[in-house]
DNA sequence: TTGTATAGTTATCCTTGCCTAACTATATTA
DNA sequence: TAATATAGTTAGGCAAGGATAACTATACAA
């Protein structure tokens, strides 16, 4: 895992190893077709991503065969998941936002936001989870605050 | 303002909508080289750029004129602004990120989330505000847990 | 074991967004 | 007002990432 061809990855890239690696956990196998569903992509486009990233060394692939993840590939990909997993979590238990559009989100700002703002994201959350352990439950006196102001708004209005 | 032609803007042509905004109200005026500046493109990328935005009726432009928004244009270039400055004020103000740090996500994050998302970010950055009014301050709390953390970290590594 | 359905690949093309180089318009100043 | 510097445009090219259509491998059932 030493010297990668270093090469930031796109964040198309990104999102096929993300599927690829929870492809694994899912079905034990990553399957063309089941990439391409999960992606929302034709399978000729799979076909293309995979070979870009057995020549990076991030996936072992064989044409017809199924594809897995190298030691580096399944870092960068693990490294992905756990972004996309802390900002959902975030958004979900601190903002109280839906889970269908957390998702959504997440899948867009795990590409956007770096290493550092994640981890900042991450103590946040686990900061505010410590707060409710104690009895001040952050999230839910936001919740309170939040449909307040939507009242208001909704007084000023009218 | 009624029926733009609809279309959603890809998050290049939202860059340049909120550099032209920006330079707008800094210079007055939005030159063709500092919009190149401002985004780090080549003049003709921004030649070809205004081409697109005016005939999607966002700005008025005419070559070797200088570009303005119209009424949607400087619709959408402030919804983007807007954007930008909540998640902006959310990591600053709140996760305590440094402020270049902060900017650079900021770009790229104010394409990812969604207005519904946005909202949720501006109402708890202003409920986190109000709490500090009445004496809690959580993102004051909020760095001492951060760099308790931090060091117990540390602890457990050496 | 053979035929057929399905999965996967290849070839080709499109769009977006950027670039460089060369050209043209504008503005400045001597 | 003519020369020159600068701003802006045009032409042409490239890479990424996607699509469709047509072809090839594989797997499974009869």
């Amino acid at each position: 895992m030493v010297s990668e061809q270093a090469k930031k990855l796109s964040a198309s890239m990104e999102d096929y190893l993300e599927a690829i690696y929870n492809l694994s956990i899912q079905n034990r196998v990553a399957r063309s077709k089941d990439i391409a569903e999960a992606l929302g992509v034709s399978r000729a486009s799979v076909t293309g991503a995979l070979r870009i990233l057995t020549k990076k060394e991030l996936i072992n692939y064989r044409p017809y065969g199924f594809a897995t993840l190298t030691g580096s590939g399944r870092a960068v990909a693990s490294a992905v998941v756990e972004k996309h997993n802390v900002i959902m979590s975030f958004f979900v238990d601190v903002l109280g936002v839906d889970k269908k559009v957390a998702q959504q989100a997440a899948c867009k700002a795990e590409h956007a936001l770096g290493i550092g703002i994640v981890n900042k994201l991450l103590c946040f959350t686990k900061y505010i989870e410590a707060r409710r352990r104690q009895g001040d439950d952050t999230a839910d006196k936001f919740k309170e605050f939040c449909d307040d102001s939507k009242k208001r708004n909704i007084i000023i209005d009218s």
